[in-house]
DNA sequence: CGGCATCCTTGCCGATACTG
DNA sequence: CAGTATCGGCAAGGATGCCG
């Protein structure tokens, strides 16, 4: 295996079980915390102004998920002394890394919508015909 | 509003927690979902292989979420009538126009895997910093 | 080989109450 | 406003056994 120098980035493999990288992993793959990720590229927002704009995000999975991105250094948090107090979350430098495809992601499913139901129809629908075909012919598509 | 052309994306609205495209990031957001897609970019796969490949994954864990993919249209199932039967795994048309989302997505924390445990560090320091000043006013009770 | 069925444990999340 | 703390339900997932 050649190794020439410069980012160690192939000392690590996602489909290792033992590796750093699959906890990344799966903070990422969370739909709340892709869900702020993509929110928050509009530009900083306050805490509950996050709260109405995910729609149903509890306040509680809200608060989990940001201190899970703000400790892997993907959301920082600045606390305005206002009376009451005011919270700002931002993405970092290195959250920002994450932007286009967070987005993407995020956004795949507005796009191609229309084709998944269909599939879903297309495949319940096989499942009955497999019910029914048993006890009388085997075929194989 | 009449439209032509059929559904548009902006029909569609991920925040909103009665879209249907919640369920299908619901899919996404998956750490087991994602490194299967992922896997799958290279070409067809037999089940064996993906559970090999894929460290730590179990085989009912493999079959679920190899279900709901191919229910979603992401990805087809082909049985060959070998003894034993053999089973091949591949991204369906659907399927591929995720795939550079997908590398991208499960491949961040390689490429970015020596800043996190930094970010990490820094942010519980901070906290122990939180504790020990709260330990030296008030004793643990 | 590629599953399905079952039991059982964990941890995630919602609901609720309280605080600076 | 922006949290923390606690309880409880339930579903995701591991372990195991069996099958065409």
């Amino acid at each position: 295996m050649k190794r020439t120098g410069g980012p160690r980035a192939r000392d690590y493999d996602v489909y290792e079980d033992q590796c750093p990288t699959r906890l990344v992993l799966d903070r990422l793959a969370d739909k709340w915390a892709l869900l702020i990720l993509d929110r928050l590229q509009a530009g900083p927002m306050r805490f509950n102004l996050l709260k109405r704009d995910i729609k149903r995000i509890t306040q509680k999975v809200l608060t989990q998920t940001l201190r899970k991105l703000e400790r892997d250094g993907l959301v920082s948090r600045t606390v305005f002394a206002t009376v009451p107090v005011t919270v700002e979350y931002a993405l970092t430098p290195l959250g920002e890394t994450l932007t286009d495809t967070v987005s993407s992601l995020a956004h795949w499913a507005e796009r191609n919508m229309p084709a998944v139901p269909k599939a879903q129809a297309a495949f319940d629908a096989s499942l009955v015909r497999r019910q029914v075909a048993v006890g009388t012919v085997h075929r194989l598509r």
